[in-house]
Order: C-alpha cells, then structure tokens, then sequence
DNA sequence: CTTGGAATGTCAACAAAGCTGACGTATTGT
DNA sequence: ACAATACGTCAGCTTTGTTGACATTCCAAG
C-alpha cells in the first residue's frame, strides 16, 4: 500500500477496521430512513410515493428533460417510470409535450401545481438536512459529501456530477 | 444566532445553502443506490431481496434477538417481518428457538449457511465501504458518520447507538 | 423513395415487499 | 381468573419494481 496519501495513515488505520465498516454501514442504513422520513409523510397525505418524489425532483432540476433522459438518472425501467408519470400528468402536476425536432420523445415539465408539491416535499428534506449539516459543522459536511461520492457507481456519479453544476 | 460553535462560521455559511443542500440530497440518492448495489446482486442469484438482507444483517449483529426488537429495529410491521422471515427458516438460514424464560419470545439465530450468506454480502458491502473510506481519508470519514448520525429519527438513533457498543 | 431497423414511449400482467385489520394460541403476570 | 404480551397467520390492498408485446417515429441503406 502507497503510504504518503493521508498524512496520519502510517500511525492509524482505525477507521478501516471492519468494526469502523461496519458501523459506517449501519450509519448509512438508520440515516437514509431519517432522510426520506419527511417527505414520505408528504407523500402519503397525497397519496403518493417515494417513486413520484423522485421524478418531481429531476423533472424540477433538468426542466423539459425527456423521459429517456430521467430514465437513466432514476435507474429504473420506463415502464416503471411511466406508471409514475402517467399519474403525475393526470393529476397535473407534470405537462408531457411531444419534441419539437424529435416527436418520439416527451419534454417533461413540472406545472404550478407540481411546482409547488416539490418545494414543499425540498423544503422539508432540506430542513433536516441543514439541521444535521449545521451541528455537523463545514468540514463534516466536506467528509460527508467526499465519502458518499467515493461510495457511488461510475454512471451515478456521472449523472451527479453532471447536475452539481446546472446552478442557478 | 449563537457564533462561535464553529470558528469560521462567521466567514462563511455557504455550506448552507441551498444550492449545497440539494446537493447533499442527490448526494445521498445516489450513494445509497452504489451502496445496496453489491448485495443486491448476490440476493437476486439466491432469490432474495434487501429486505432478508436486512433480517439477516441484524440476527448476525444480535444472536439470540427476538421478532419484537428485531421489528422495533427495522421499523416494519410484522406481518411484513414474518414473510421474510419465514422464507429464511424455512430455507435453513435462520434458526428460531423457543425463549428459555418466556416462552412466548422466538430467539433466532443464523445457522452456518445463513452465516455463510451474511459474510458473503457483508464482504461485498465492506469492500465498497471500505474503498469509499479510505479514498476519502480518516478525517472525512468522521465527517461522514457525524452528519449521518445527525440525520437519524430519535428511535434511530437510540438503535444505532446501542448497537454501536456491541463489540466483538 | 421505400423499407427495415433502431429508438421512444405505452399497455398488460406479474412479483416483491410494504401496509391495515382481524383472529388464534401460548404464556405471563396481576 | 383474567388481562396483557409475544408470536403467527389469513385476507386484502398499495407501491414500485420486473418482462413481454406493441405503436409510433426517425433515419439510413438499398
């Protein structure tokens, strides 16, 4: 093993050890549940699910995206998808318009409605969120986001990457 | 709001914005894909899924554990916790045993093959984990279990905590 | 220009795994 | 004796994943 990455390493490799593993997996078990606690009770007064939450949030970051497209971010198959999205579009929240160039694809966008479903499902996220960001402090939140990229997939991390940067 | 928690908060708060905080979210979504992804795999060959991973994860961690703490841990209800756990028994990966003071408690155990089961998809886990932690470093794997640990529900918390301690 | 294949999206049917509610049985403790 | 607890199970529903079949649209080779 090259030493000389991390400074502190020729003195400790605690955090490696299975037992530190393990706890980091169980860590990320217990996390996730409190991260989609939230706006799952949104959801469920709606009648909707975790499915529907995930596409409002893509559709909400990548306007006019096409199904293909959200496809591939969700990771999941489009009939999948499309069970979802038929029901966001019958309830209004999203508009499907057929591609100007290409009319085999549908442009998705969120409309007042699924606009406003989205910010309260994000604001709810956020909240706990920045709660835990704020008694964690900046640098836990840089190891935070550092390991959570490392623990990605190559094409995950390329769709994440790929939104890090459409700012506003 | 109270300074000096964080010495260099007053320079800068941009690790809460929003823009960082939807961030984090994606962050989170895409992690935890990479991070079932390994099992996930070695379950579907076996025809499983995550949820018998989970039963199996925790009986390994507490030998002996009844349904009832195994269902306050899982946060499932038990009809839910029975299909599982009734496939495993029946499959001979889990052992369950009449409670030698109450009667009515069921002590469950894995049996070797269900040990065997859990190395396997834990080793999976753990090699992913494990690569994630250490090209990230020691420091930004405290980061990492500190705004997780933060972002548990209560209860969460109280079962991440006492498990914490069960070393080996 | 036509025609065949690739790409996009939709419909149907099925499976995994969550849920509620009701009920039965054994055991415990008051 | 009786209420409460722990567990198992039946029935039925929902969400969200899967495969397979099919319609529409585009594009490129002949």
């Amino acid at each position: 093993m090259s030493d000389g990455v991390h400074p502190q390493m020729g003195q400790s490799l605690l955090f490696l050890t299975d037992e530190q593993l393990r706890k980091g997996i169980e860590a990320m078990f217990f996390a996730y549940r409190g991260f989609t606690a939230d706006p799952d009770r949104i959801l469920a007064e709606q009648g909707y699910g975790r499915a529907h939450h995930r596409a409002i949030h893509f559709i909400h970051r990548s306007p006019g995206t096409t199904v293909n497209n959200l496809l591939s971010i969700l990771g999941v198959t489009k009939q999948s998808l499309n069970r979802v999205l038929r029901t966001l579009i019958d309830d209004g929240l999203v508009r499907s318009s057929v591609g100007r160039q290409d009319k085999r694809e549908r442009h998705l966008h969120l409309t007042e409605a699924g606009a406003a479903l989205e910010r309260s499902l994000s604001d709810a996220q956020r909240d706990r969120m920045r709660a835990a960001y704020r008694s964690a402090g900046p640098d836990a939140v840089a190891g935070f986001r550092q390991v959570l990229e490392a623990m990605m997939d190559e094409d995950a991390r390329r769709h994440y990457e790929a939104m890090k940067d459409k700012a506003e």
